[in-house]
DNA sequence: AATGAATGAGTGTTCATTCAT
DNA sequence: TATGAATGAACACTCATTCAT
């Protein structure tokens, strides 16, 4: 509870849920713009308009800002990621993708934040075992070992392909969309076929 | 010569050179274990057993170690990814990606630096267009603009999946090795057939 | 707002007032023992027993405090050098220097400050106007070139015989002054009488 | 002898002697560029291409440059302070003033060391006796106690007004040489009434 | 005697964090 | 509870000086 890294208390009252916000807020802004280790907690404080003071009443240190931030990201991206069971294959994937772009593009500090691998633990795992339990409905016989490498490896490329149109390489948006798509369905249909799980028609 | 970034002064007596080789060996480490923003000069000058003013007699500044760490990497890189002409597709991939683990796994820092995108610039693109080469020669009729597409993910496909074997999955290493070959392989059928280039057989 | 070398802040409170004069002083105190490039920032908060942390809360570098140090003198010195208009030239010439000896003899850094030619222009050109005024008072048809020739040349005469009462002569404080006002007089006659302009009976 | 701030060693072969001087006049330059405090000594030994062991081994320390390089040019000055005394006592102080700014002139660091009233001590002495004798030849019936303080105080004023000419006052060069003598003249006529000496001719 | 690589205390300055109000 | 002045360890970097070669 006492944790270096968490919240120091569950905010319950209205005002201070505001506050929580606000600083939450003003911390994606200055992360996003100047990365996490350049921020200073005067800065956010002071883009929060919230004294220095208050903030660390809500955070033990910068760290647990971030773990916050993070954290409210995860729940975010929970919503993105639950997509109608009823799609097939290249459809899920798709609409999957889309809605990461979409949460992406309007969670500003969302890219720099997930991208750096030293910060990731949590999202990161949450976000696994949701592809991982997309997989499972739509591949019911998938071994669950191969099924979470494969989780594992497809949120990897995800998470390496979408920054793709920014710098250095600055590739099309569309394109990185679609390539992203591309490069996911035919590293499933590669492991299908190794797994000998019948291919659904779209991936054929 | 009054260079921002460059080194202060190509070390000719042999004393020197192992000074800058110290140096760089720690700043390696000290890179790998902390990251370089978090990393103090102070801390690599004592790893490499030298004094902080002699750090700043190579190198005129923190920025300028990592520049010369990853110029040497990058010429280290170029070699693992000169690869025999004659091999087929996936032997190709196979053996540059072999080359690239035994590259990481013998240069400490380099994971986390080439992975760092905000400071890769120039060996990001050195090899990017390598890669491109390659295609160019395997698939002569590869249009340039998607074949560069193509060795841009390709690239970044390898970035993401080869440092799965640490934090916070841990897929045993040879695991890994095996499906950066499966996606890039598979991604590179996906791109071929797409383009309407003949599928060499072994990707078939 | 963003000066580089103004204060940070007006400091509104009374408490900030009394750290902004704690550390004015702490300042005017070393600059006087060892000069502007040889003191140190934590010397002066050290001799202001107030945290190196909080001499940069209101002073955003070592320049700023040299320069309200500057600005604090010059308003002291105004006052000074304002003198009663009905007095004549004798007068005002000795009112003028006991001021100025008492202002330097209750402001330590003053001397050290003032004569130190890299730092001066505003307080310099402010106390070389002041002067040009006064004689432009006290001699309605001396020409302003001239005029101001001769104020440039009394103020330069003044900064450089007052600290002839330390080292390395330790004339007697009451000798210095007498000095100065009679290098003052008779230069100021020698003047009048090249420009033609009648003597005033008390330098005749 | 082993003072903290003199010369090492005099330097008897001719060799060394060449050392020195390439030093000392290394020095000059870089004084005369940045000033006394801000010149470091790997930069006057680069300037003089001589190595930074060979200046340790003339000089103990940065100081010692410094008042070798006074003491070369108390040196130098007192030739062009000697002046015939057959010279009446305008043409005396002319000459001198003249024979002061060409030396000045040709003296990269003179002025910026000279005026530093830091670190004056034995050049500024010996020019004020040298003065003094001039008084006491042109004037033989001037008590030894107010001719030394009227030496002392001429000295000050030829100090304060050479710089006129540079910043931040910018007077023209023969305007500050014109002022310098009108200023000596007239306060020397004070002086002498004042001690019931009587005038020469060309002073009245 | 001459070299210049090496040293490390010291500089100005920042910023996460505390705590008196 | 909220504030923001205060703290001081830590940082990147400099430079007078030493000493092995």
């Amino acid at each position: 509870m006492n944790d270096e890294t968490t919240m120091r208390k569950q905010p319950k009252q209205a005002r201070s849920q505001k506050r929580v916000d606000q600083l939450l807020d003003a911390a994606a802004q200055v992360f996003a713009e100047i990365g996490y280790e350049s921020a200073t907690t005067n800065q956010i404080a002071a883009r929060a308009k919230v004294s220095i003071g208050s903030l660390y009443q809500f955070f033990p240190n910068k760290e647990a800002l971030l773990e916050a931030l993070l954290a409210r990201y995860t729940e975010g991206l929970r919503e993105s990621l639950t997509i109608d069971q009823r799609l097939n294959c290249s459809d899920t994937i798709r609409v999957m993708i889309e809605g990461m772009a979409r949460f992406e593009s309007s969670h500003e500090a969302f890219k720099t934040l997930f991208m750096d691998s030293n910060r990731v633990s949590q999202m990161h795992t949450e976000i696994v075992q949701q592809i991982d339990a997309l997989l499972a409905i739509q591949f019911p016989t998938f071994d669950p070992a191969p099924r979470r490498q494969c989780a594992i490896v497809g949120v990897a490329i995800v998470k390496a392909l979408m920054p793709l149109s920014g710098p250095p390489d600055y590739l099309a948006p569309e394109v990185v969309l679609n390539e992203v798509q591309v490069s996911l369905k035919s590293y499933l249909r590669a492991v299908l076929l190794r797994e000998a799980i019948p291919l659904p028609d779209d991936l054929v």
